[in-house]
Parts: C-alpha cells; structure tokens; sequence
RNA sequence: GCGGAUGUAGUUUAACGGUAGAAUAUGCGACUGUGGCUCGCGUGACGAGGGUUCGACUCCCCCCUUCCGCU
C-alpha cells in the first residue's frame, strides 16, 4: 500500500464512502470532491476565482477543444492551463473521447484512432492517442484522461463491447505514449493519467474493460459513458461491480455525472471524483438546486417572490438576491442571471459535498445519505 | 372635409373561394466527461355589420380603426 498518488485517510462505518487525499503536481486535495466543467478554460459565466472561492478544488477542462482553439500553443507558453486560468485548482483536461456522442464532432473511429471534424471549419481531425496524450501534456493539466471510445446507450451490445476493445487498445497506446512524455520529469512533477472503463450497463463488459485497464496501472480510474440515458439503478449496479473489482488505493472517477443523489449513492460505494455540466447548464435553464429539492425558477409563481432561491444557503447570490430578481434576469437572458444562477447550483453542490465529508469523519454518511432523499 | 392605403394570436407577419401557418411573447417540461445556450409540448388570431356563394379571412357594399397625402 505505498500508493504515491492517493492515500485514504477516514472511512465511513456503514458505507464503502472515504475520504483520500489525491497528491498532484500542483498539491495535494481531498476527495470525495466534484469538478466544475471548464471546457475551455472556464465554467461558463462563473470565473476561475470563483469556482476557488465556492469551496471547489478541482475543475476539468476539455483538451481536445482547447487544441482547436486557441491551440496548444499559447496555453504552453503561458506555463500551462493551470497558470493560463491562473488557478490554483487541480486542472483535470478530458481527452475528446467523450464528443464522439455528438454528430458535429464525430465522424469514425476505428484501432488506429478516431476520426473528428471540426464543427467550425468543417475540416476532418485524425485524432489518434499519441496524438491525443501530446496535446494533454502540452496542455499541461494535473491529470490527463485517456482517449476513449464512447458508445451510446442505445448502442446494442454488440457495438459497445466493440468500444470496450477499442477503449483497451487505445488505454495501452495512451499509458506507453505518456510515461515516454513524461519520462524525464521528477515524480512529483509528473501528470497524472486515468484511465477509463466503458461496456453500458453490461457487468461482463464493465468487468473486462475494467480487468484490462488494471493491468496498466493506471493513477486513477474513471467509470466513463454514463448519464446517457440509463436509470439510476442501472448505473449504481456498475459502480458497486467497478468497486468491488477496483483497489482500494487507486482514486475513482464517476465521469460526468452530477446530480445530488447519484453523487451520494456513488460516494457510499467508495467512489471519489465528479465532475458535470449539469448544475452549470440547468443553472442557465433556471432550474436550481435547493435544500427542499429542484425548483424551475422560471415558473411564473416565483415572478414576486422576494425569498432568496434558497433560505438556508450562504452563497452569495442567497445572501444577496431575491427569486423574482435573478428569474426576471434569467427570462431577460441578462449574463448576471446566469451568474447568479451558476453560482448557487455550484455553491450548492460544493456545500453537499462538504457535509458529506463530515459525515464520513464521524462515520455516519449512510444516515446522512438516508436524511437526504 | 377630400383622396389613397391599412386591418389575421399580446406583437410582427404568411397563405387561400373549402381544416388560417410561422416567428416572437406567454405557460409547462427537458438538460449529467458543455465549441453554437438550446430543445420539446401547450395556450393564443381573421375589426364590426350586411351582401354574393353550397361555402367568405379571401369577392362586393357600408361602418369603424390606424397611417399617409391634400385642402
């Protein structure tokens, strides 16, 4: 157990939850923690600072985007993205595998690499994962996410164990091609690389893209090609398998998923890692968390409503503004809605999170998950 | 006062002698590793009266509205 990038350091008594501390060349943060999504290198409508300032300790940002604007190029020679954001938030970057769900970006992809357009100019990107390890590395990230293939939910079967083969394959080039960029740089200054499991809802896919990828070792792992259209339970029936097959000292990442229950869920088997665009998209759609659950802001019956979204929230926008106020500026479309919006649903979700935490210090998270729903 | 034009959802508009279509607004819903800030569903209209016609938002008459021009 001499794990040099993830050690845990309290467990939950009833729950497989943990608190760990995940060592990165920027420092070292807690875990569980959830990720804001800064695609190109901000969450949208909410700054850097203020991702920092809402308790976060993490955001990802997308490298395949940010190579095709602005390029690699500015990012590197600013030092990275980390000083590019100026932020002293662990940078995760994601590789692109996960646009292949969208029909602008995704054209083909087969064991050489995938085949990508660019949406603007209409011309094709050969993306192979060689490729797309130089481009994270360049990027500069804490942490690297492998080039994987995405099926859909609908996919059959079929299909998404052709992915799970190609995710192997492409898991193998990724892990050889980042040790080599990273050879000559001091341990604790290295990138981090995870690796990512895909197979739908199927446990003998999951198992075997799972088995493959342990094989390389990766820093961490991530359970890749969920909220896409499967239930919960589906979805919580693979992370407890991942989990049970998973070390206990390799940090897991639920990729993509966000919403309060399904964070709890996963955060009692023992996962770490989060990351969404959810609260920062329904956000904009007026749709808000609260303590007495999701209200849609943007419903008329809110219109001359002078209480805060959420009476016992501290965030800035409670503290500061009525519903009827940031509805009026959401339905206006004025930015500082989106604002104000963004800010709650992160705030919200960053405040979950720490008192899940402190559940699992006093090893009473089941009751806490229990209190929740 | 005279002449000309005009009148269709809250608003901007389309078409047609035979079920009035859209955009926007409005109401509700959706959104999970975000290039586009969106997408889905609902509500909602022929200025009034008369005539022609099997049938008129459409053609005719008249009244009214609004706009323009002239005195």
């Amino acid at each position: 157990m001499n794990n040099s990038t993830f050690s845990i350091i309290n467990k939950d008594k009833k729950t497989s939850a943990r608190i760990g501390i995940l060592y990165t060349k920027k420092g070292k943060i807690e875990t569980p923690f959830f990720m804001p999504v800064s695609t190109k290198a901000a969450a949208k409508f909410v700054n850097p600072k203020k991702i920092e300032e809402l308790g976060a300790v993490a955001t990802i940002s997308n490298a395949f985007i940010l190579s095709i604007r602005p390029g690699t190029k500015p990012i590197k020679k600013l030092g990275g993205i980390g000083r590019f954001m100026n932020t002293i938030l662990v940078n995760f970057t994601d590789s692109g595998g996960f646009q292949m769900y969208s029909k602008s970006f995704y054209i083909s992809s087969d064991e050489k690499g995938v085949i990508f357009k660019n949406p603007v100019s209409g011309e094709k990107i050969f993306m192979t994962p060689e490729k797309n390890m130089k481009l994270q590395s360049d990027i500069g990230g804490d942490i690297a996410m492998c080039l994987d293939r995405m099926p859909l939910y609908e996919d059959s079967k079929k299909e998404i164990e052709k992915a799970v083969d190609l995710t192997t394959i492409w898991a193998n080039r990724c892990k050889k091609h980042h040790d080599k960029l990273q050879k000559n740089i001091p341990k604790n200054k290295r990138q981090l690389l995870f690796g990512i499991t895909q197979g739908g809802i199927y446990p003998d896919l999951r198992e075997r893209s799972l088995r493959e990828l342990l094989k390389l070792d990766f820093d961490g792992y991530s359970i890749g090609g969920f909220g896409m259209g499967e239930t919960f339970d589906e979805e919580m029936k693979i992370v407890k398998q991942q989990k049970q097959i998973l070390p206990e000292d390799k940090p897991v990442y639920l990729m993509g998923i966000g919403s309060p229950n399904e964070i709890l869920e996963a955060i009692s088997y023992g996962v770490d890692i989060f990351d969404s665009r959810m609260p920062t998209m329904n956000a904009r759609h007026g749709e808000l968390f609260t303590s007495k659950g999701k209200i849609k802001l943007l419903n008329k019956k809110y219109e001359s409503d002078k209480n805060p979204i959420d009476k016992s929230c501290n965030c800035f926008a409670c503290k500061n503004f009525s519903k009827a106020y940031i509805r009026f500026l959401l339905k206006e479309n004025e930015p500082v809605g989106k604002e104000l919006a963004s800010y709650h649903n992160l705030y919200y979700l960053q405040n979950i999170i720490k008192e899940a935490k402190n559940a699992i210090k006093k090893g009473k998270f089941k009751e806490f998950k229990e209190n929740f729903a």
